[in-house]
DNA sequence: TTTAATTTTTAGACTAACCTAATTTATTTC
DNA sequence: GAAATAAATTAGGTTAGTCTAAAAATTAAA
């Protein structure tokens, strides 16, 4: 049985391999800043994950995940977005708020109780924040979206995910009325610095490159 | 913040210290064979919950919770027992599947998340085993009940909850096919040995007296 | 009321997860 | 390709929660 600790390194390392795509490894202080701890923590970490088999991992070299370890970062994943589900579609829970919790509940040991949550939220595909769910078997649907900054000028688009899932982020994004399914019209950019006029909601707001790279639409 | 542990000695100690009715103290070999642990881990944390001011205690001395302490094992119980609500009710959980499962989301911190599956659930009282589920508040519903082994011969009754919660006990009262409110006849009781012949669902079936004295009536 | 038995605490160790400081290895850069 | 910089590891220490073995305090018994 994996420790709380285990599972938010191998989340981690999922995370950080999936970021961008033919991305596969990670570096030490990259997972040790991502999980704000010192470097020299990640460093035994990394060693009892070795030894269990759980990533690829030689000395001063990069780091993977197993097939085991990916697996069970799947499950961890899995858990999580179906938490987030439950607190946002059954317990009224607003969309800045579900990530916190859920990354308690994801810890919670029962096989049985994620089946049953599964099931009793319908087998959801997406989570509140329109990121794919995990099946029971670990496939992940694939939705090669694009973001809001990679949006033609003049265009119109729909916002369906986001990537950064901060509680800051989530709050300004609800601030500015932007929600799944918002849709989004793409009004000019700036060349200087990428920040972007768009209008939602009938109302023109700007936004900058950083913010629309966390968007993603269809 | 309490730890999971801090909060599984505070809700021994309750469970401890309101077994028996005016039953207010409990010693630290009693807390440390209920838990698992040896006595001398007990007393190391006795030392860190008295320094913390969660419960009464000096060398040597007689163990009870402090206010604050009851009132931190009271949430922790309400938790418990809405989780439980929340597996049986919900999630098609059985009956002796749902405690331990909530002894682990017990432990999950967040007030909105109690009130909001309180709310959810629609304010229950009792959970799937009968047991009163304290309130907001900390308030518990005290229901004084009788247990079958203090049932008369002759005279029938309806079961309400059970006293003992581990998963072999309630796999055999499902076995026997009894549950909340199942009608129990007392047919004859054996001096000898206290074991009692009922009849349940129109079977006549022999339980012992410790069996008797873990099913609670009205 | 003195001894025996029981309960409880102390002392010293262990593991997991963290830290700082120092060292080693790898990568750049000139 | 040698020196400088960056990345990663080792060494040694801390805290929480556990243990065993030994000592101390309390309670029960003779």
């Amino acid at each position: 049985m994996l420790s709380f600790t285990e599972e938010n390194y191998l989340k981690a390392l999922l995370h950080l391999t999936s970021e961008v795509e033919d991305k596969v490894e990670a570096g030490t202080n990259e997972l040790a800043f991502y999980l704000g701890v010192k470097p020299a923590t990640a460093t035994d970490m990394l060693k009892k994950l070795k030894e269990k088999e759980l990533i690829d991992y030689v000395k001063y070299g990069k780091i993977s995940l197993s097939g085991e370890g990916r697996k069970k970062a799947l499950e961890i994943v899995r858990k999580h977005r179906l938490w987030e589900t439950f607190l946002y579609e059954k317990l009224d829970f607003t969309w800045d708020e579900v990530h916190e919790v859920a990354e308690q509940l994801e810890h919670i040991h029962s096989p049985k109780l994620v089946d049953k949550l599964d099931k009793f939220l319908g087998f959801p595909e997406f989570d509140p924040h329109g990121d794919s769910i995990p099946n029971a078997k670990g496939e992940v649907k694939q939705s090669f979206k694009k973001t809001l900054s990679e949006a033609e000028t003049g265009t119109s688009c729909k916002m369906v995910a986001v990537k950064d899932n901060t509680a800051a982020f989530l709050r300004y994004v609800s601030q500015l009325n932007l929600g799944i399914d918002t849709s989004i019209k793409v009004l000019s950019r700036q060349d200087f610095d990428g920040s972007m006029e768009i209008l939602i909601n009938n109302a023109t707001i700007v936004v900058s490159q950083k913010f629309a790279e966390n968007i993603l639409i269809v």
